[in-house]
DNA sequence: GACGATACGGAGCGTGCGTTCCGGTTGTCA
DNA sequence: TGACAACCGGAACGCACGCTCCGTATCGTC
């Protein structure tokens, strides 16, 4: 990885970022060959530092997920636990809307990233946030880490019919909120 | 239609059988040939009776969409129109997502199927439930109809990411409650 | 500057699938 | 029952795309 040429780790970036670029606006139907040619490459090249296609567009996504994961621990020791988890639930449904890479990494399999292996970090840090939530009463305590990935993924796909429409994640939102009678322990 | 041979009549019903099954087993993702062994025909004969595989799944697809429509339609004179609403919601997101044709088919264009021209007859059917609902304070009124089915996809997204989670919908319906404090005008 | 190793590019292969085409078959009607 | 039209089956075509292969170019080193 660090004994590579100078003209391969070059390449290596330009296919990424062009990746990056691709998949976020088109998602996993982006022929490879374009990626390859908005690279500057041969589609070659491209399997010389990626062993599939898959592999790189698992890159590219986990990439992304990571820096979500990253946000999420910085606001772990925030003081209002409550309205931290519930601005961040739906700031990554508004940035993942904007990328279509992640939208179409999630309907496939299932969400094969978001779930198993790869992709723990989100998961745990996730998970944390909504823990302190609940512990202050803000947030109904009858779910938890995967029921909420599974919501932004259905975020993900209202927002993706009806783009922009705020108030419908606000509905989700407003169904997370501990109030009561809708609790079920 | 009505002056064709009897076997190409014949035909014409295994296909829309064996198309109803496949893409409610496999979605849109089916090879066509699959869908015309199945019925037992060769796949020149699908091809005579529907211009395109899309066409095919368009019918089959409408004609499900259809049935919900005739349902909601058999409760828009229901004496307590928030349950009826409410149940009617869950019930339906219950069955399209047992069908992934239907949810091939929202992922698809954005869920063209569901938005123009053809489905008109849900829509319809389907806001005048919801008004009825929102009329007697069962249902908060900072939504419309179109909202609604954006909510539908995004359930069945959910519903498909993680299978069987009753309570992820009810989340949602908790949010469309009509409660103090969450209503926008 | 020359030489071996490493990487590059893009033509080409294999596959899967939607669609078409046509020789044979079957239904219909006089 | 004969003959014509409608219909059928499935082989074949075209296309798109993931992936590989190899002659050529470039890099790093002595």
């Amino acid at each position: 990885m660090e004994k590579m040429r100078a003209d391969a780790r070059r390449n290596r970036a330009k296919v990424l970022a062009a990746a990056e670029e691709a998949f976020a606006a088109d998602g996993l139907a982006v022929p490879l060959d374009d990626i390859a040619r908005l690279a500057g490459v041969g589609a070659g090249t491209v399997y010389r530092h990626f062993p599939s296609k898959e592999a790189l567009f698992q890159a590219v996504v986990l990439e992304r997920i990571e820096q979500f994961a990253e946000e999420a621990r910085g606001l772990a020791t925030a003081e209002n636990p409550g309205e931290v988890f519930l601005d961040y639930f739906v700031r990554v449904i508004k940035q993942a809307s904007l990328n279509r890479a992640i939208c179409d990494a999630l309907a496939e399999t299932s969400g094969h990233a978001f779930k198993a292996g790869a992709g723990d970090d989100f998961r745990v840090a996730l998970a944390e946030l909504l823990q302190r939530a609940q512990s202050v009463g803000a947030v109904r305590t009858d779910i938890d880490g995967d029921d909420l990935r599974a919501l932004i993924v259905g975020c993900l796909a209202v927002e993706r019919y009806s783009p922009g429409s705020r108030h419908l994640v606000r509905i989700v939102v407003d169904g997370l909120r501990a109030s009561t009678g809708n609790q079920v322990t």
